[in-house]
DNA sequence: CCAAAAGTGTTATAAGTACACCCATGA
DNA sequence: TCATGGGTGTACTTATAACACTTTTGG
């Protein structure tokens, strides 16, 4: 707490100062809420924390950013630490927005970028040099998180299940063939409701490019019934009229 | 660029370090696009800048999170510095996300958390102690700006564009009392597309809440034409179904 | 056989689109 | 009177929701 006044003299025309360490420094975090869906049900990847504050509580990944990086490299470059993934280029990572209250960490003032990822068929996290453990945690038995990392992974799952109303990013939680079973899991574990089966095959068939057959092939989706068709993610960004929750309430205000 | 290896050490598990001195410093700002509607185009609040760099091009408003500030407060206290409104606290802000690219201010690492605002009526900017000079400038005039702020603007206006399809936020745009000629300016200015009038009042009536009649008040829209009833802001946050745009394209991937 | 999941069909209702038309005002 | 914007009506098309029904597998 410096130099308040010439922080605001130095405002808007003369938008940055020159003397780079006049303040009190920021700290530049980005934090991952990592999710994915296991045997239907929607999970996070967590860490657990080794020290204090919030020590042995579970938290987010995530890290610094280094000085010659951007927060989106940083966040992949921890997604593929904990997750341990070769290759971490194509996958769907999102900034969510940044978490700057001056209390959210107790021992400085840190920003965080929050970024959330929706991966396919989940390979176990390394708890590698960095994290002392990382497992993927059901969404519902996410207890208490460190620092705000539950209001962030809220956040997350609120911005996930919004963008599944009017984009094709639930294909990037299937693996590279899926049934429409499956697909049609992601939506009803993101929005926790069930959907009528045969309008959902109707309405993802109907909108170009969002699936493509994969000819011949089939498998089972629980064991039983019926083997069903496979398909591959097509190249359509957004459906067209979007898929829409069924319920009114949940839309955000 | 003192310890990379230190930060990486100190990742997940002990998170953010202790010493605070230990890295290059991060500036954190906020940066806003502020939007209205002036004679039914789309207008942006922008500031001259009188220094290097971009010294004589113009920039979006915005400065430095004080120390015990958070990002949401700076946005606010600089809406408030910038357009000289007494009560900024009711105003739609919304954050829209955060540029962090090593090279977007040459002369310092800076992580700008960049937010959003529409509002009514505008007054004239105070160009007060902070900026040289500050206009409202026609979205479509608006040149190149200083840093990356082109590109914020542009995601300023998708992100406004977009919230308009599931929300009621335009009438954050419209003075107190407004008719429905005036909403739908809104709307078209935003979407950069004609709306068919009838279709829109009864879309706009039949959501309950979106809008509340004035009893008996009328007034001229463009000084032509029949008095257009009268209506305030209702307290609806979303319309079901939504209003959606009218072409396909310009839906975000 | 039964249970489970895929896949097809049908029907009723709701919503969106594209107009035609009349009304009230200022110039 | 004409141009301009407000307001109402209506026919057509599309989308959604809620089902019933058949098919193909495993147990």
């Amino acid at each position: 707490m410096r130099d308040e006044t010439r922080a605001r003299e130095a405002d808007a025309c003369d938008r940055y100062v020159y003397d780079k360490y006049a303040y009190e420094p920021f700290a530049v975090t980005v934090d991952l809420a990592v999710l994915t869906l296991r045997a239907g049900a929607l999970h996070v990847l967590l860490v657990e924390r080794g020290q204090q504050p919030y020590a042995g509580r579970w938290a987010l990944p995530g890290g610094f950013l280094l000085p010659e990086e951007s927060a989106e490299a940083a966040a992949r470059r921890e997604l593929a630490e904990e997750t341990g993934l070769a290759d971490v280029g194509g996958l769907h990572l999102e900034q969510l927005r940044t978490y700057s209250e001056p209390g959210r960490d107790p021992r400085m003032r840190v920003v965080s970028v929050a970024f959330t990822a929706l991966l396919p068929d989940p390979p176990e996290p390394t708890a590698g040099s960095d994290a002392a453990r990382a497992r993927w945690t059901p969404y519902d038995e996410a207890g208490p998180l460190a620092f705000d990392h539950g209001l962030i992974l809220a956040d997350a799952r609120d911005r996930i299940a919004a963008k599944l109303e009017y984009t094709c990013l639930a294909t990037a939680c299937c693996p590279p063939e899926f049934t429409l079973g499956e697909l049609r899991q992601v939506y009803e574990a993101v929005w926790g409701t069930p959907l009528d089966r045969p309008n959902f095959r109707r309405k993802v068939l109907a909108t170009p490019g969002f699936v493509e057959p994969v000819p011949g092939a089939a498998r089972l989706t629980g064991g039983r019934g019926k083997p069903a068709a496979l398909y591959r993610a097509g190249p359509a960004g957004a459906p067209h009229p979007p898929l829409l929750r069924p319920s009114p309430e949940g839309r955000l205000a």
